[in-house]
DNA sequence: GCAAAAGTGTTCCGACTACACCCATGC
DNA sequence: GCATGGGTGTAGTCGGAACACTTTTGC
């Protein structure tokens, strides 16, 4: 049962001293409601102990075969609907009784979270109730004290959108296929605050970069002046990918 | 043995489902040697299948009651005596067979590796050499295929470090406590490249910041004028923190 | 003196800031 | 007309790139 195979180190060692692991993935879900302007991340509601009553980051175990990313999909998939969205992994938490089952248990297993970042489209995501757990779209400042460490998870999903929303083209992801310049601006005002950069700037700017295509198309919507639909244009932005490109 | 607290997902999911996992720690260390202008990384060879007889990145298994982070200081202690040095958690890889101990385990144990990211001082890092166990530092460009999906990890650490470098005060945890100009400039030209900056415009950056404090002693390095040396005030430094502070 | 390395200064140019201003629509 | 949002232009400024130049040492 513990043969050679079984031993990794150098010095034998007892493999009883090694901890066994259930992992499980939790994800920052994000969300931007460009109507209201209001960042959004996804809660579920835990109907289990521990912390039964909480609200959570949506999360799950991992199972035979399955890889994070895959667990991570899962768990998305199983929550809401959405077609265009951004996924990676963001952090590991492990340390030791971070999860208060590890305590009742004999044999020591702990609880690891892979934790991922998620961005998806607001107004194409449905989000799916199956009749008892609760789940809800939470404007970021107005999220509770959530269950477990999760607090510092989302935490850090926070800097990681932003920081990626200033250097990575990750908006795209969760734009429609076109969209005005105005609800590109919109989105990073409403991430990154209303004093990242004037707007006619941010224009200028991201226009020089070249990888916006015009098509032509106006829309109007209400009062104003109607604007032009852009599209994202993946070929023009390979040269521009690597480069540090900032839209502060 | 299989209560309600076991489970964790809202529909009722047999824990066989769930895959049971070893989680190992791999360290990507990397070290300057400003002598000769070379990268170094640490590699160990195995002597134990799988992969017997493969360089490797050194690593461990988490055991019970060890942080992540714990294990990685661990591994890094068993190898090298160091007392500077920086270290953070770079990357989870977790897929399904990405080690070859998982086809023969009947249950189905996976092995995960949660994978640091370490930087020491060159001069002051002492291999300890365990009789058996080969260990080096491997310049980076002749580093050979190591076991596992470990170059794919040295890899990410590698792109990791470049980052650091660029945007964090990392080098000062690896050089002495006070430097010349040059010997800092020579650190950044062995990692990010011969062409990264001109010496000059280097200097008169980082000079600006304001958080390197000129000690007034020189010091003499065969032919040529003696050069100042530096100190990093890290109290000056607060400031700068959060904001991107770009070396390129 | 000469080579080598440290350190200073200067010019050029592109990029970002902060606005002012024009354009096209709904009402 | 006028409010509203889209779109363009410009003057000032800051900072980086490139490179010339000076200073201080060893030999």
């Amino acid at each position: 049962m513990r043969g050679k195979l079984q031993r990794k180190v150098a010095d034998p060692l007892d493999d009883d001293l090694l901890a066994d692991f259930k992992v499980g993935v939790d994800n920052v879900i994000f969300s931007v409601d460009t109507e209201q302007n209001r960042l959004l991340v996804l809660l579920v509601m835990r109907h289990e102990d521990p912390y039964m009553g909480y609200w959570s980051l949506p999360g799950t175990l991992v199972r035979q075969g399955e890889s994070l990313e895959d667990a991570a999909y899962r768990v998305l998939s199983e929550k809401i609907r959405v077609h265009n969205l951004y996924l990676e992994q963001l952090y590991t938490f492990g340390g030791p009784s971070r999860d208060p089952r590890e305590a009742k248990d004999a044999y020591g297993v702990r609880y690891l979270s892979v934790s991922h970042f998620a961005l998806v489209r607001f107004a194409e995501a449905e989000l799916i109730a199956d009749g008892v757990s609760g789940i809800a779209w939470y404007p970021l400042n107005r999220v509770p004290r959530l269950a477990f460490d999760h607090n510092e998870i989302l935490n850090y999903g926070y800097q990681r959108l932003r920081n990626k929303l200033e250097y990575s083209p990750i908006a795209f992801d969760v734009l429609p296929e076109t969209f005005t310049l105005g609800d590109l601006y919109q989105l990073y005002v409403t991430v990154l605050g209303e004093d990242f950069s004037d707007y006619s700037n941010f224009r200028a700017r991201l226009l020089k970069l070249g990888f916006l295509e015009d098509t032509g198309v106006k829309t109007s919507r209400g009062a104003g002046r109607p604007a032009s639909l852009y599209r994202f244009d993946a070929a023009a932005f390979e040269p521009c990918k690597d480069k540090p490109m900032v839209f502060i």
